[in-house]
DNA sequence: ATATGGTAAGTAAGTGCATACTTACTTGTG
DNA sequence: CACAAGTAAGTATGCACTTACTTACCATAT
């Protein structure tokens, strides 16, 4: 950081440098994300979110309203982000090509992919969830959710085409995003207590994932395996 | 609740009911664990815990010298849960018998269930880890990663036996556990998104994925798949 | 049985500090 | 030189925690 100095008769004093109030509302941003996502929104103060951004403490009510505000701008510009809708468009294509591997492994690669890229975004998330903000469910829904109701639309599209086992096609998404979701997100939270899995490239491990739950969907011995059970 | 009662020139005044230090001190530690898991600890007030639990705020501090102190009550209360020793040994045993269905069935349920009953306790772990709480970190370490490292264990010797398909048993382990995981926590978390889901018996869960993975691990068209892909 | 005193469970009313947000002012730059 | 970008120094509120006090309960002596 570099500063701006004046020097008076009690000594040289440091401003922070002029920036165009666009850039300075995108830098709070930033670093209110940053440190939202590693303490949580009650435990960042507004203080602290100044003094990283090397400004006053006024200059945020400048810019954002409410502490709040400043809090939904984030969700807003994570919400938003273009990489998801070109993604989306991609994965509706595959779907309608009936090209199952491609599909999951999109879907995998995707919430993998979405989740290294936005770890922080996530986080304050989580946060948000936790916390009970209404936002985050808005988000969450458009992002997780309607990727799984598209998921169980799509097995149980295949189901009726007889290519994947009779199950319960909700059962199945949840148990794919499921899978994927615990390694994107749980795994990195207790990133120390496994990090051997962490090595694993999102490429690689979304073919891995598919791998497995193909598998599952496509094989004969399913039926078998429920059948014995009862 | 029901209050002592007194009146005094100036009315009648009400005040709790006395209690035994022991009973006051768990009436204080449920309901702090009920408060937290809605909102968090940051999010959560002495005030609050008192006006619930119908004492004096000053009450809390009788039991509790500060409010980091009543957490950590809490967290070790839930880390020494017998539920679990129990159910491990149970484990052991299955693992032992190689009875594959039993084991993964029971650790889907245990999962599930330790989830549904520690509800709360689950939420302020979660809390606990955002907030970055070294304590945390070892509770979850004991539970839910040590059940991971013992479930690859058994994976990596029952394909060994020649039963199970030969894929990393790491991520064969994350995958289960990451279904179940979710299914018990995140799924918990965003409940409105997808409530139909929620429905399932904890039973009738475990076994639906236990069917899924199982399917996964030892049919034939899995090296099939991965033989196409190349 | 009954009075009594020590103790533990309870209360009201603070204190001090941190925090979100404000106000009135200053200064650098197109 | 106007005005947007910046600052210092507040205010008000809410919070964890304290203090000084009151009262119910129960064991024991009478």
């Amino acid at each position: 950081m570099t500063f701006n100095k004046k020097t008076t008769e009690i000594g040289e004093i440091r401003t922070a440098p002029r920036m165009a109030a666009e850039d300075r509302r995108q830098q709070i941003l930033d670093i209110a994300v940053r440190l939202f996502s590693q303490k949580g929104f009650r435990g960042t103060t507004t203080k602290e979110i100044a003094l990283a951004a090397g400004v006053n403490e006024a200059i945020i009510f400048r810019h954002f309203a409410t502490k709040e505000e400043l809090y939904r701008a984030i969700i807003d510009q994570n919400a938003s982000s273009e990489q998801i809708m070109t993604l989306e468009k991609e994965l509706d294509k595959a779907m309608e090509e009936s090209d199952d591997r491609r599909v999951f492994e999109m879907v995998a690669y995707q919430m993998l992919d979405f989740h290294g890229v936005n770890d922080s975004a996530m986080r304050v998330m989580m946060y948000s969830a936790l916390e009970g903000h209404e936002l985050a469910e808005i988000v969450f829904r458009t992002h997780i959710t309607e990727m799984f109701k598209k998921l169980a639309g799509y097995i149980k599209k295949r189901t009726k085409d007889g290519v994947f086992q009779s199950v319960d096609e909700m059962t199945a998404a949840r148990s794919f995003v499921g899978m994927v979701f615990y390694h994107a997100i749980v795994g990195k939270f207790y990133g120390k207590c496994s990090r051997d899995l962490l090595d694993l490239d999102n490429r690689e491990a979304a073919v891995r994932f598919t791998d497995i739950f193909l598998a599952s969907m496509t094989n004969l011995s399913f039926n078998l395996n429920k059948a014995k059970r009862k």
